[in-house]
DNA sequence: CCTGTAAACTTAACGGATGTAAGCTAACAT
DNA sequence: ATGTTAGCTTACATCCGTTAAGTTTACAGG
């Protein structure tokens, strides 16, 4: 590992996006963020551990700096998604909880790390408080036109269906995540039957 | 905290109830126990780190013994509260789930640790997947009694069932825990509309 | 009451890991 | 040749889990 090439004149800040892919591996490995160490970090990454500060503040950054870019990912995998799946609320809705269970159960340390993880430092709260954000702003939108187009429910809240729906997935990707000696049933599979239960009671049994 | 009373001739198994009830003190203020280390368990039991040993192996067995504690804990809260709740399933069903809320959102660092740690140790952690059960096998039970006097849901998986609601109420505590930065609606509630939803969803809206 | 002994608990210490601070060296652009 | 940047080495103070050995205390038998 201590192989590393050192870099030319002008880019220093290679090294920080190497930084941060050796943390984001650690982490997954190591299934949360806690107990990965500034050390192993470099390590990973072919450097000595001081090397790390002049991209990094210090420990808390470094972290939250991974915490944003997770999110970046999180949000634009949903994205993806659901411009895939075509223009229907419904489906498009569908793919992008899916997306989330996919990354959650195919990487559940960085799944932890977005929505166990606890406060990393006081005055870096506020700001990880707003990353995942974007996704529940178009999920209220999408909901909003599911049920403009079901009869008898127009005038439901799609804020509290919303945070229902967040709620019942985060639950199962967590349990699913933290309880692996049980044997559960298709997670995509639980998750559709929570999205009907919730926002398309009609179709409970598909 | 050093002014401990040295324990009678026969008594010194005392200090295992007090070394556990310290590290579930400092476990719930420091949000899990992650970085809960044994020196700090002793001081806060007033003795010296070594007065561990003779009553726990070795840190995991220490934090093994505190799982089991809490999980005993909670099951007996839940219990409590069904017997409280009078002879209905549903309201059965509904004070046991809503003593598992109020556990989550007292005490997070304990829920935390009950729902959201990760294997101690190899060994341990099929020992430690058994803990819960005694729950869920109740909850199974009361769903299959509301169901058997639904019209119209008597053939449903009542196991399938009890997993949609522990997902989604999980769902709720944890994302309340873990992002209070949100503003979210009074817990309990969010529940219950869960716990309509799923199990009687013709009285979705109260 | 005295005393021996075993239990209850302490202090000291080891080996290691951690985050971070200072200063140094090697390489490249000018 | 020189100045700046990239990254290294060394070092610090602190904490960790754990072991070994010693000290204090409570009680039983005389």
């Amino acid at each position: 590992m201590k192989a590393r090439q050192r870099n030319a004149r002008g880019e220093g800040g290679q090294l920080r996006e190497d930084i941060l892919m050796a943390a984001i591996t650690l982490i997954e490995k190591a299934g949360s963020c806690e107990g990965v160490s500034l050390r192993a970090v470099a390590k990973q990454a072919g450097i000595a551990a001081p090397s790390v500060y002049p991209h990094f503040a210090d420990r808390d950054a470094l972290l939250l700096a991974v915490l944003q870019k997770l999110f970046d990912e999180l949000v634009e995998l949903r994205t993806k998604a659901e411009e895939a799946a075509g223009s229907g609320a419904w489906e498009r809705l569908r793919a992008g909880v899916f997306a989330t269970v996919r990354f959650g159960l195919e990487r559940p340390g960085h799944y932890k790390m977005l929505y166990e993880g606890r406060v990393i430092s006081g005055l870096s709260d506020p700001k990880a408080a707003t990353f995942g954000r974007a996704i529940q702003i178009r999920v209220v939108a999408l909901i909003k036109d599911i049920l403009a187009a079901t009869p008898g429910r127009e005038a439901e809240d799609a804020e509290r269906l919303s945070l229902l729906l967040w709620a019942a997935t985060h639950g199962v990707i967590s349990l699913q995540i933290n309880k692996p000696t049980l044997r559960w049933p298709k997670a995509t599979t639980l998750v559709e039957e929570l999205m009907r239960a919730l926002i398309r009671p009609g179709a409970a049994a598909s």
